[in-house]
DNA sequence: TATTGTGTTGCCTATTACGCAAATGCCTTG
DNA sequence: CAAGGCATTTGCGTAATAGGCAACACAATA
C-alpha cells in the first residue's frame, strides 16, 4: 500500500485480510444507500481512495453482489436475496418453530414472529401474519431496534454479551414512548431479565404494540426470540395479559424442543 | 503471494482486487453447503492454502457475513437475510408488480410471482400465494432452473447475452418431463421467443404445471418476468389457456408502466 | 468554451497476503 | 491409555499485489 493509507480498519481477533475488510465496507455502504452510489461518494464514505473503490466494486460486480444501474450508480445485487434463501433454508429452528407460529396466530389473531439473535442484533426470519391484519409491519430480515422493540429488549436481556447497549446518544427516538435515556433502558432490560419476557408499547411505531419471550437453547444460550405485534387499539394492556400465557407456552415448548442444534 | 499459487482466477473485465474475489468464493462455497463447512474443507473447495482460508472466515466473521457452529463449522450468517431485505426494498419494480400480483390471484386463482433476471438467472423477488394452495412452491429468492421452469425459458428468450444456454450435460433432469436435450431446448426457447410467453408442465415438479411471461424494459431489456403456477391437477391446458390472456395482459400493462427505471 | 466532478487505468513502491511449517488440540483407532 | 491422524491457528519471510498518485476520457454544468 502507500501512503494515504489511515487506520488498519482491521484492528480485532484474528489475523484478517484487509481488502476483504474494505469489500465489506462497501457492502455495508450500499446497504445503507437505498439509491445507490457512485464510485467516488462511496470511497469518501468508507475512506479510500477512488481508485481502490473502483476496483473494489468492479470485483463486487463480477460476481453479481454488486449491479449497476443505467445512472452508473452502484447498487447491492439480488445475489443477496438468492444467499439469504440459501441461509434461511439451512436454518433447523425456522422449521420447528413454524407451526408454533401459526398456532399463536390462530389463538390470537395478531402477527406472530420469530428472530435470531446474530452478531448484535435480531433478526426476523420467519412470521406469519395475524388474519385480521392488513398490512403486516413484520418483514423478513427487517432489522429490530434494540431499544424499541419487544424483540430487542428480549435480545438485550438475554443475549450474549455481543448484545451490549448502544450509548444513550445512539438511542433514536421513533415515537414519543421511545426509550431514549441509557439508565431508564436499563432498568427495563433488567425487569425483562428478571421476567423473562418483554412488551414494547408504542415504543417503535405509536400503534404498535409488541410482546416477546426468549427461546433457550442448550447451554443457556439465547437461540430465538419469539413476538407478537398487533395494532395498539387491539392490543390493550388486559389483552396483553391474556396472550402472554401462550407466548411464554410457545417459547418453553421450543426451548425443550431444542436439545442441541446446529 | 508465495508458490503454490494457482492461476489468476479473476481474469475477465476491469481490475479486479483478487483476494476480495477469493472471499466471495468463499462465500459461494458456504452457500452451497446448508451444513457448513470447516476450514480446511473449505480451503480444499476453493483451491487455496487452509492458512489462507482461515483468514478470509476470521475477515468474514468479524463483519458477521459467516457464523460458526459448535462443531466449529462456518455457515452463512443471517446477516445475508437483512442485506436482502435492504435489496428488496430498494426495488421499485417490486411495488409496481404487486398489485398486479393480487390482480392475477384474484382472477385466477393460482401463485402469482415477480422474478428479475440477475447475473445469468431469475431471482424470485415476489410473489402472492395461490388462494387455495396449500403449501406454495414459490419462495423468494429461490432458484429458478433456466431450463425446466418456464420463468427459466422467458429468461433464456428474451434475457441480454449473459442467459445462455447451459451445456447440454450440465442439464439436470428433475422429472422425466425436463427438457435435458440441447436441441430441443434451444427450439422450445425459440418458439417462447416467437411466441412471446413460456410454459412448463411437470418439467420440476411432477405435479406443478406454469406459464410465464416478459415484462420489458426501455430500451427493449427484460426487466422482470411475471409467473402464475398451480398444481398439475387445476392447471390443465385448457385453463393454461384462459389464464394466458390475462398474464399477458398483466406482463403489457407492466412494461408500459415501466418507461425507464432503476 | 471553461470548469468541475466522475470513473477508469498505468505505473511503481511499500504493504500485505499467503504459502510454508510448526505448534496446539481434538477425535478416533489400535 | 497411547499413538496417529486431522483440523485450525500462528510466526515468519518473501514476493506478489493492493492501492496511491496522476493522467486521461467523458459528462454535466456554468
Amino acid at each position: 500500500m502507500a501512503e494515504q493509507t489511515g487506520k488498519p480498519s482491521v484492528p480485532s481477533g484474528r489475523r484478517t485480510v484487509t481488502s476483504v475488510g474494505r469489500a465489506i465496507a462497501v457492502i455495508d455502504a450500499l446497504a445503507a444507500a437505498p439509491d445507490g452510489l457512485g464510485v467516488n461518494e462511496l470511497a469518501r464514505r468508507i475512506e479510500v481512495n477512488p481508485s481502490s473503490a473502483s476496483r473494489l466494486l468492479a470485483t463486487l460486480e463480477q460476481s453479481g453482489l454488486t449491479t449497476r444501474q443505467r445512472s452508473g450508480r452502484y447498487r447491492l445485487g439480488l445475489r443477496f436475496v438468492a444467499l439469504a434463501d440459501r441461509v434461511l433454508a439451512s436454518l433447523d429452528v425456522r422449521e420447528l418453530a413454524r407451526p408454533h407460529l401459526h398456532s399463536l396466530v390462530e389463538q390470537t389473531g395478531e402477527t406472530a414472529t420469530l428472530s435470531i439473535p446474530a452478531a448484535g442484533e435480531a433478526v426476523t426470519v420467519d412470521f406469519v401474519p395475524g388474519s385480521s391484519s392488513v398490512v403486516s409491519m413484520a418483514r423478513v430480515g427487517r432489522p429490530n431496534p434494540l431499544h424499541a422493540t419487544a424483540i430487542g429488549k428480549v435480545m438485550l436481556a438475554f443475549g450474549a454479551g455481543a448484545a451490549t447497549l448502544p450509548p444513550s446518544d445512539g438511542l433514536t427516538r421513533f415515537t414519543e414512548k421511545t426509550l431514549i435515556e441509557h439508565d431508564v433502558l436499563r432498568d427495563a432490560v433488567e425487569t425483562v431479565r428478571r421476567a423473562g419476557w418483554a412488551e414494547a408499547v408504542g415504543e417503535r411505531e405509536t400503534d404498535l404494540a409488541a410482546l416477546a419471550a426468549p427461546v433457550r437453547g442448550a447451554p443457556d444460550r439465547l437461540v430465538a426470540i419469539v413476538g407478537l405485534q398487533g395494532p395498539l387499539a387491539r392490543m390493550t394492556h388486559a389483552r396483553r395479559r391474556e396472550m402472554l400465557p401462550l407466548l411464554l407456552d410457545v417459547a418453553a415448548r421450543l426451548s425443550r424442543e431444542l436439545g442441541a442444534t446446529g
